[in-house]
DNA sequence: TATTAAATGCAAGTCTATTGCATTTAGAAT
DNA sequence: ATTCTAAATGCAATAGACTTGCATTTAATA
């Protein structure tokens, strides 16, 4: 089964029409390592020769995140970026030198909002947390 | 000693002038236990009679920011936040509810920010990490 | 193929943040 | 106290991120 043909049933199950603007920007997401924010998705699609509207990028980001194909995340800027939600929860090592992102799978932190609610009584529904630092090859 | 002349001298050892607006929102920080956002300080400012251009506001925050005042934080949203850096490195806690901020001040993480280096080779400068749920009241 | 709710394009507008430049001011030097 | 000057501010213009209303187009169903 096409790739193609898994993202036009999994936009079906979310309810949302399988136009070619979704079909790329869902493409885009499967196939980046790194966020991406608006303006890549944009160079993205310029670069397929189509022509999408900034704000249909941005309503179709909202809905992707709202029905769950997308997580939308802050890199401590003051803009969004977006990932795919099919993979597994992780968080980022985001390099200050070179940009690079690369995901920690291997996420300790359950204990601790076990913890939080423990002894705070606050009722952890989900968190952010990435690091900022040098990469392999930054730090020489 | 005076908590203005606390930050007189502060505001100097930072190679920064006392100026009325400097001081004022050295104050704000100061009493305010949830970050505050520029929206948040033009009010405050505006309450004390005063007016401050929103430029001269971005300018103090980002100086402050750099000369170690305060600290630029982003609670998953697409603006900057401002708390006193005078503080213990410590999380949040962020009611999606009611809005309320706790800090939580025991940071447990360092260990896997090691952790990261070891495995990954990833070295962590800084990091940010905030949880977003229910507070005790709002779970009711 | 026709129908229609959903999606898009366009334009206008909001909010956050930045920058250049003329004017003002804090703080040091006199 | 007064003068001086670099630093700070106000103002206006601008950029970038994001939203919204409305007319037009289109995907998916009958």
């Amino acid at each position: 089964m096409s790739v193609n043909h898994d993202c036009r049933n999994e936009l079906k199950e979310a309810s949302l029409k399988a136009t070619p603007a979704r079909l790329a920007i869902l493409k885009l997401l499967e196939s980046t390592e790194k966020p991406v924010d608006v303006k890549a998705v944009r160079s993205f699609i310029r670069k397929n020769n189509s022509k999408t509207d900034p704000a249909t990028i941005f309503r179709i980001l909202n809905s992707f995140t709202k029905r769950g194909l997308a997580r939308q995340i802050y890199l401590n800027e003051s803009k969004a970026r977006y990932e795919r939600a099919n993979k597994i929860e992780h968080h980022h090592l985001i390099c200050q030198s070179c940009g690079q992102v690369q995901d920690i799978l291997d996420c300790t932190i359950f204990d601790l909002e076990k913890d939080i609610l423990k002894k705070k009584g606050f009722l952890v529904k989900t968190h952010s947390m990435e690091f900022f630092g040098l990469c392999l090859r930054c730090q020489h």
